[in-house]
DNA sequence: GTCTATATTCCGATAGAC
DNA sequence: GTCTATCGGAATATAGAC
């Protein structure tokens, strides 16, 4: 695959987590790569083909991780914390995530970019349940509402969380990212 | 002051919560109006001047129902149940709120609407804390974390909540809503 | 296959009509 | 005081050059 095309997937992921999706130009990418914003047209047609190439790099990504965790026999904890590092390096990058980013813009978007938004999301929700609960069922963690509930629970505290962080101040983030810890964490 | 121009500073802030900052022009406002787009530059000259009417309206209702609560000698609980029943009609309405709303864009705003926002979130985070702490004195609530990483955590969760159920299902909410009092009602 | 010149539409904003 | 005609520029997108 091309590594301009690369690029500017790259790029363009960047832009919607700072300035968000309808906050950004193709001259947001072109310019950076020193090239006219009509090149960009060529790999991505239309903004829409760019955006739903970007949640599909961005649901595959969790899928290889995912996947890469099991491989290398990470129990429920270790996966969670996995999971939660990824929030804390974008807090660090000062990105939020793309579920709250696109979240915002939801009804600006075509079907096909909604359609996939969805089920990423509800693929990322399902798999924080199911290792919620067999963590539970380990010892592993310890809280007693039903594991969906605690799963759309604590990814709202990490999507808002990259929010509330870069509105007020970034180490707010690790209050809540600790907060989340505490409510599970076996005593 | 002119009837016209609450109208469109209600639209406005319906257009930011519904389509997002980024995503509604004056065009949207003026069609509904049935009055040229130009009009309404007349009351707002420039879209930031918009945005940051609809932060101080926000901001100052904000004050007014802490004001009102505290005039009819609501207790902790009563006045967090207030404050998370804002939400709760958001929901209902497919709405998120003005804090998820402009902490995706905030980036792409000018300083003294960040300001602003900065300003009114700072607010809230304080009310909620002193609530919380208050009412865990009064054994009201329970919880065991520092209560500013409670607020935070809280509102994070209701932000949140709000565009997750707008990605996945209207009911998500309530689940959400549910487990912030499963988790600081006394036992 | 890769990119540029160019078209079209829409956005935010100004000057001026009533 | 209230609103419209209109502008300059930016955004998305196409046709075509190399």
């Amino acid at each position: 695959m091309s590594v301009t095309r690369e690029k500017i997937l790259e790029l363009g992921e960047e832009l919607i987590l700072t300035k968000g999706y309808n906050g950004f130009s193709y001259q947001d990418i072109s310019t950076v790569m020193g090239i006219k914003n009509a090149a960009v047209h060529y790999y991505f047609p239309s903004k829409e083909n760019l955006g739903l190439s970007i949640l599909k790099t961005n649901a595959q990504r969790f899928e290889e991780m995912v996947e890469n965790m099991q491989n290398r026999g990470f129990n429920e904890w270790q996966q969670m914390e996995a999971f939660t590092k990824v929030y804390i390096k974008s807090n660090r990058e000062n990105k939020i995530c793309l579920i709250g980013s696109l979240g915002t813009d939801i009804n600006t978007l075509t079907d096909p970019m909604r359609t996939e938004l969805q089920k990423m999301v509800d693929r990322i929700v399902s798999w924080l349940e199911l290792t919620l609960q067999n963590g539970r069922e380990k010892g592993l963690f310890h809280f007693s509402m039903p594991p969906r509930e605690m799963a759309l629970r604590i990814l709202a505290s990490l999507v808002a969380g990259l929010q509330l962080a870069r509105i007020l101040n970034k180490t707010d983030f690790k209050a809540i990212h600790q907060s989340i810890w505490e409510e599970i964490t076996p005593k």
